[in-house]
DNA sequence: TGTCTGCTGGAACGATCGTTCCATGCGGCG
DNA sequence: CGCCGCATGGAACGATCGTTCCAGCAGACA
């Protein structure tokens, strides 16, 4: 039998049960991230995280019990961890214009290379699990969702968005950000010494100048 | 034991291996591609193509033979497919610069839509065999590698990139391209319904105009 | 025609899969 | 102290996993 779904507050919990759930989801979010969904078995999480298979079971249900806690989790802590840091690093910028987006998005591949867990997870189960499970694919898109805001909402605070071209969406700009960082990221995985997650991400800057309108003072340097 | 490893050329086969051949790998190909390595089992390939375990030993020897067929085989048809496809309308395409490039991307992206299987099956085992098999992850650089060649050469031929910003190399736009492929891609695999990927792929046609000197008329279309 | 070789059909292998069961331990509360 | 309920340890469940074995059949070659 599964455990109650609200997280045992302010009742007197009996023996400290958010270790058992905080080490299991930390390690099922690795081997889910680096193996895949079904590449990762129960024995595998119970070895990784130190547990037994009916403290999984009583604390998660099932294997997919277990995905959908890693993914809420993992959610919250990429927004913390990654925009939140790049937002931070963004405040204490106080230039405006391509400085600052070039601040903004070296904050983010920084980010990203720092942690890549969250986002190969993401990714890697949007593709292994896009007509399996529709619960874990809208998690997958609240969070590509929340991102594009993100993104939208930074280009309008920095200015950039003030002066688009006409016909050219802001949210479909940031849409097409997001999938190149995406992009960039892939190709860092897939060949690490060949790529440089700060270099390419650079690249958007470059292209953004080819989306608004040539109202700032050039800003051409490599 | 696995049969020999060349593909009885010449000498006089039995009966037909060619068709449980064929067979499975086009199985496997979409299988893979949908649920990923981990998540198909030898089981659902015997169904889906209509052979038996031992057929499929004997000609592939082990799931991992199954692998390796499939992505030699998927590398050959979609260089075949989408490549020459795009480059066949490229040749039939009398204009230069902005508009060449437009109706190369749209061939592309027409490409990837009517067969999303391939990138599908190659970005998913990337990231789900990335420290796993060093063999199917050398085979899907080896793809990447001859598109990121395929579409630089693309650029030279149509003139791109004749006037490059300095200290822009044009294997580096050619990556970045590829970077923003693979995002879009993904992207309308997420959320199918609300990307369209001939739209993405024309936002590099105006990003482009950011990496080369302005030497063209202008052509600023919506 | 007889033999050889390549390939298939069908059953089975041990291992591991996700999951369940129950006895046991250990808190809080009366 | 004794009861109660949450959580664990350990063993086991049937199902399915990838893989193997072997008998049998159909052309090729003599």
């Amino acid at each position: 039998m599964e455990r109650s779904f609200q997280q045992t507050l302010g009742g007197g919990t009996a023996v400290a049960p958010a270790d058992t759930r905080a080490r299991v989801i930390r390690a099922a979010a690795e081997l889910f991230a680096a193996r895949g969904f079904a590449g990762t078995s129960i024995s595998a999480i119970r070895e990784a995280s130190g547990t037994r298979s009916s403290s999984i079971y009583w604390e998660f249900g099932s294997k997919e019990g277990i995905l959908a806690a890693v993914l809420e989790d993992a959610a919250t802590r990429w927004h913390e961890h990654a925009f939140s840091e790049a937002r931070r690093i963004d405040a204490e910028c106080t230039a405006d214009g391509p400085a600052r987006l070039t601040a903004f998005l070296e904050a983010l591949a920084d980010a990203l290379a720092a942690r890549p867990e969250f986002l190969r997870l993401l990714l890697l189960l949007a593709l292994e699990r896009r007509d399996v499970d529709a619960r874990s694919l809208q998690a997958i898109r609240n969070v590509r969702q929340r991102a594009v805001e993100d993104l939208a909402q930074f280009f309008i605070e920095s200015g950039i968005a003030a002066n688009l071209r006409p016909g050219l969406d802001l949210m479909e700009l940031a849409r097409g950000s997001l999938a190149f960082f995406d992009g960039s990221f892939i190709a860092a995985q897939i060949d690490p010494e060949t790529t440089d997650l700060r270099r390419a991400f650079s690249l958007v800057r470059l292209g953004f100048a080819a989306f608004v309108r040539d109202t700032h003072h050039g800003g051409d340097d490599a």
